[in-house]
DNA sequence: TCAAAAGTGTTAGAGGTACACCCATGA
DNA sequence: TCATGGGTGTACCTCTAACACTTTTGA
């Protein structure tokens, strides 16, 4: 189609990267898409993601689009394949550098970009129907490494797990939080891990900290609040 | 420089694949160079590899290039990064996605290819200065790469591994092929993994088989020979 | 007094790692 | 008889997974 050929004899393909944004609402795993507001698959939802610009690295462009289109900054950004297969766009020959990236439901300004209709987070469980492109394909390549990498709670993983919490949290909150991840479907069917379990490895991080004399009260007996420093070197 | 630019006001980069082939040659891991015939890095030596064709997808790129350029089948051809890094080639705006492959020894009919003025097997530990391009960056990851799924008896590290022997072989073979990919490093300061160790999770695997009366002699008590069956249905 | 969530240890099994001696052969 | 590599088993340690009851509060 409109892909370049050059004196040289080589083809260029279009480049660009796709980035699933999760985040965990109500204890249950969402993911960002927009609404495409232009052709193709205009009116379909997306992941956001777009064109790499002259001589950029691939992970900036990923950075700079997820802000430029969704105005969040992303917390994880970890590339984990390369979509290529013919057909996968009809514009002609486009192939798309996937990446998966985590962040705070607090930091969601979300904003529609220029070529987005609109923006909205859908928990996983709850997908539309047709997606854009091979994006469902792409989205279940995500949903697979993040189950894997939280199962071994993966520095990657944790950091922006913690960051998606109130700065002073509970421990069921962070379980909560974690399970939504780990299963990554709905609240229904997820498998709960253990409680004791989870508490023996999570205490056993460096950074995560009780907050002496801090509880969250409820109709129940009040909950240790704990508090979490990025900064390893503090611990 | 030549990177091409469109009406739609989107760049494209010039997109190649490099593969680090692997094989072991006298108990010590070897990589496959080729030198370059042609500028830039005239008489330097550089992964073989080359760049993709029209609605290519890049794997399938990777296992033509090598076959095109040195003759070899690759037995394992996994992606393992993309690098992008801008001014890694003079020419302009190339970015590469990098393979790692193992092969058997015995199947080293060497060719020259088109631009490629020698190949050669380099011990690792041996490894040629002056390297073309981000090559021995590139080389650096295959090798952290390949130790890592080394180290967890990875299907698409054992498979070939399993090639590269000769139909029949010993234990001992066997293990000094692995040590040599594992350590990744010269014959005199690799660490040898444990004889009875080795033999205990080698013997786990299927399709390992003892041939039963079959020994090798030598100046010593004979060993038993095994086989290995890549069909692992018959296990 | 009841409902709701918080909090708390132990045990069994699996897997990994460390470790040393005798055996069969050819020279 | 010696040098060479072949062959073998056990013990410990760590990590993981399974499992149930008491506590504190608000309603």
């Amino acid at each position: 189609m409109n892909a370049s050929r050059y004196a040289d004899g080589y083809a260029r393909p279009s480049l660009a990267a796709d980035i699933a944004l999760f985040t965990v609402i109500n204890g249950e795993l969402h993911l960002l898409l927009i609404e495409r507001g232009e052709s193709p698959f205009k009116g379909h939802w997306a992941l956001p993601g777009g064109f790499v610009q002259e001589y950029e690295p691939i992970a900036d462009c990923a950075r700079r689009e997820l802000g430029e289109e969704t105005g969040f900054k992303a917390a994880l950004l970890e590339q984990f394949g390369i979509f290529d297969q013919k057909g996968r766009d009809p514009r002609g020959w486009y192939i798309s550098v996937a990446f998966m990236a985590m962040t705070s439901e607090k930091d969601a300004t979300i904003k529609a970009g220029t070529d987005a209709a609109d923006t909205r987070w859908f928990p996983v469980s709850h997908l539309p129907d047709r997606l854009a492109f091979d994006h469902s394909e792409i989205i279940e390549r995500a949903l697979e490494e993040l189950g894997e990498r939280a199962g071994r709670f993966d520095q990657a993983i944790m950091d922006p797990l913690f960051a998606m919490l109130p700065e002073h949290f509970t421990l069921s909150q962070l379980q909560e939080a974690f399970d939504a991840i780990h299963a990554g479907r709905s609240k229904e069917d997820k498998q709960e891990s253990d409680k004791r379990n989870f508490r023996k490895r999570v205490l056993a991080l460096p950074g995560l900290q009780a907050i002496p004399g801090a509880t969250q009260r409820g109709k129940h007996r009040p909950a240790q609040l704990y508090k979490y420093n990025t900064d390893r070197s503090s611990g």
